[in-house]
DNA sequence: CGCAGCCTTGAAGTAAATCAAGGATTGTGG
DNA sequence: CCACAATCCTTGATTTACTTCAAGGCTGCG
């Protein structure tokens, strides 16, 4: 039985790993999948011996009352994200994984990048190394949750998903994917959806950017850019894409 | 030249690590240096070549313009910690690492952390998994300053140093040393200084707990736990200390 | 066509920021 | 040991940003 051919997902923040690394690390795949959208793929504190790389959708990191108040997106992963690589040296998760979208997904059991790891200690480094840039993105969440305002946090979030969708292949002429609902949107943001509402209308009376149907269409990415203070450094980019 | 004896820092996060393989990791330490507060111990973007186990005193990880208002603790570390051995992978760091008060740290170069980790794979999991139970943190700390009020957010906090400190064995008798002031205290939960102030003084009145003199003295800590919604599963504890 | 989910806007209420002044603590040098 | 400065803490008054509550209008889909 041979791996799945994941050769077109090597993009976004896995194409740190060079080609040639991305290829032993995809024989060991040993399954491609797909999720419906809301169903949650893993709930906190459940053992995994699987860790998930996401070839099409969005999915978040959950923490919080399933249904509650007190729930809180702490982060979205787009393409090319190894969305719980971070399950392999911890054996489960503080939070729960959820699709936002229907997804499709590729599996790796633990055992098998564990053995990939061991015979390759520079192949587990830049695997390390991806976990530690979710966690500086974590840093930047926190940032932005607790220094910027309302319309200024969703300009920092909306220049993050740009450059992080445009290594995954996703931006097309300033237009971005971005299916999340205002309440999700506000679940990530530290806002209500309400209030989502009125800051995106400031962006869009402000001639920053658009969001509709799913879609985001930038007019103004400089200004963008400046309003909410946004500097790239955080994502460990070798090379800032021109876009 | 032998390494320090770091025997006694064997406390807190990274008492994950088996005292065999802790002592492994020791000695390749090669130095211990004290370092005063407040004055860098190295900035965002600054390329990095070791890393710092924290022994003793206080260390912040900030982001942001250095003086302005757009300025956060993004973490905080104690005696134990394992500082930044995300630089390791990553080589260099996002966010400035400032000491809060006088620190003493063990040094130790990456090249010979990098040769222990190759010719022991389980030992560097267990490494990657001190700095993902880091990203954990990093997480809950989204989580707190984006879902919960002031008071709940100090609540939080003050929980989760209680824990860590506790871990550390830097606890007595209901006295944990927190010795930051309002105004960190506020770049850490994302408030104001003078708010910080009126939501300590909710806490003290409540009952809950006093903070005086760089020290917290807990009163009622399942009430603090309660009001907070506070659950130490974030830190993958193997099991939770009894105090 | 009709329903469900999502978006939009208004009005009112609340939590936190800001501005400002004075008081307590800590550290320092005489 | 005391005087003094610097930093930190505390409190009040005011303003601002965001939430909450509520109602109505789209949009896409069975």
């Amino acid at each position: 039985m041979s791996a799945p051919d994941l050769s077109a997902a090597h993009v976004g923040m896995v194409r740190r790993l060079s080609p040639a690394d991305f290829a032993r690390v995809a024989a060991v795949c040993h399954e491609v999948r797909t999720h419906p959208a809301r169903e949650p793929l893993s709930l906190a504190g459940q053992p995994l011996d699987e860790s998930l790389l996401l070839i099409d959708g969005w999915i978040g990191r959950r923490i919080g009352d399933p249904d509650g108040r007190r729930r809180r997106l702490v982060a979205i992963e787009v393409a090319g994200d190894f969305v719980d690589l971070h399950s392999l040296p911890l054996g489960r998760l503080d939070h729960a994984v959820v699709p936002l979208t229907e997804v499709r997904v590729a599996a790796f059991r633990h055992d098998d990048l564990r053995a990939l790891a061991a015979e390759d200690p520079a192949l587990a480094e830049r695997l390390w190394a991806l976990t530690l840039v979710d966690a500086s993105i974590h840093r930047h969440w926190a940032f932005r949750t607790s220094a910027l305002r309302a319309m200024e946090r969703l300009a920092d979030f909306i220049c993050e998903m740009e450059i992080r969708l445009h290594l995954a292949g996703r931006v097309e002429a300033g237009t971005i994917p971005l299916p999340l609902t205002q309440d999700e949107l506000g679940e990530a943001c530290g806002l209500t959806g309400v209030h989502v509402n009125r800051a995106l209308r400031d962006l869009r009376e402000g001639g920053y950017c658009t969001h509709r149907s799913g879609i985001v269409t930038i007019h103004d990415r400089a200004g963008l850019n400046e309003i909410a203070g946004f500097s790239p450094e955080f994502l460990y980019l070798a090379d800032i894409p021109d876009r």
